[in-house]
DNA sequence: ACCTGAACACCGTTCAAGT
DNA sequence: ACCTGAACACCGTTCAAGT
């Protein structure tokens, strides 16, 4: 008779599975544990995401946008000192890391061939470190300057969440000294 | 009658479950599929692997322990400078980890609770990074120095094999900034 | 002592039938 | 137009029975 109407949504869809990702990890993702939370049937799931695996990919893609909303607002202001934003988008990312600890791991997880939405929207994110990096290397050697914290950031939050720095000392000096060395390096490098 | 003689071993069922994995990934790494290749019927790797999630922590043990392996050979000789000698490493573990990517991403990925078996692999492979650290800015500071080179070499592969490096540019060379800039910036700093 | 077929539980996915 | 029960394929795992 009359059509029935929408009992649940794709974004309720995706916050029941991040959920789900941090409290038991990839395989607590299950499409039964995801229609339970949203108090639906699991294969109702399939009207509004194509599989599992796509699922998987847009918990990782909202993910990225909210890091990517994260990180413009630790910014700065254009007239603070470059190596003073460049420290505050450092720990505004190892914030969220250990906020969302699992989906932080799938930023720049392998998920299979023709999975670029999450890897775009983390190029989104990345904006604000590339804009900051020209302000202290100059725009031409603002890309590699970027990737280069970032590759520092993202490495260091993967180990300390997977456990890797066991051999004592301070986990947060250790931080502290990657992000000011590179802030200081890369901009002598580049001068 | 007689007990029948054992048709495969611990070590050829790893060396299966890692081929699949890095030819499909870890959804390729099936109990029916590492059997197969081993010439054996499912129920039977039971008697060498205590269930699938011990099996893929055995691969990763095996991808750090060939990694300590790499790293031992490629740390140089005591007489060169540290500068070098860290940058031969940071190439080495790079080399390695596009020989073998899946496995390489799980190095430091979490494998659940109770998995210390393949972090305590890698941190015998990062030894002689923690050396030759110490070479370069002194035994005290050896360790949060080698967690920033560590961290830093990690995220750039993994960022790399992910594919998130798409806005143009020489990946060599960002690569490049990174090891010289966090070789000389973190002597300065120690200095 | 190791191997196997058969069986079971569980999960992802499809689809015809309901409203 | 969305939802569901039923069904299917597939996978991990167990176990009694074979040699």
């Amino acid at each position: 008779m009359s059509p029935t109407p929408a009992r649940t949504s794709r974004a309720a869809i995706v916050r029941a599975a991040r959920d789900l990702l941090e409290e038991g990890g990839p395989d607590a993702v299950t499409m039964a544990g995801v229609a339970a939370r949203v108090g639906v049937r699991p294969p109702s799931l399939y009207k509004r995401v194509r599989d599992r695996a796509a699922l998987l990919e847009a918990v990782a893609t909202d993910a990225a946008d909210e890091l990517a909303t994260v990180l413009s607002g630790a910014a700065g202001e254009p007239g603070d000192p470059p190596e003073e934003r460049l420290a505050g988008l450092a720990h505004a990312y190892r914030a969220y890391a250990r906020r969302s600890p699992r989906a932080a791991a799938m930023l720049f997880m392998d998920l299979g061939p023709g999975t670029h939405a999450p890897l775009e929207a983390a190029a989104r994110a990345a904006r604000p470190v590339v804009d900051v990096a020209a302000d202290l290397v100059g725009p031409d050697a603002a890309l590699p300057a970027a990737r280069v914290l970032t590759s520092f950031v993202h490495g260091f939050t993967s180990m300390e969440l997977a456990g890797a720095f066991r051999l004592g000392g301070s986990v947060d000096d250790a931080f502290e000294l990657g992000v000011t060395t590179l802030a200081r390096g890369l901009r002598d490098v580049a001068g």
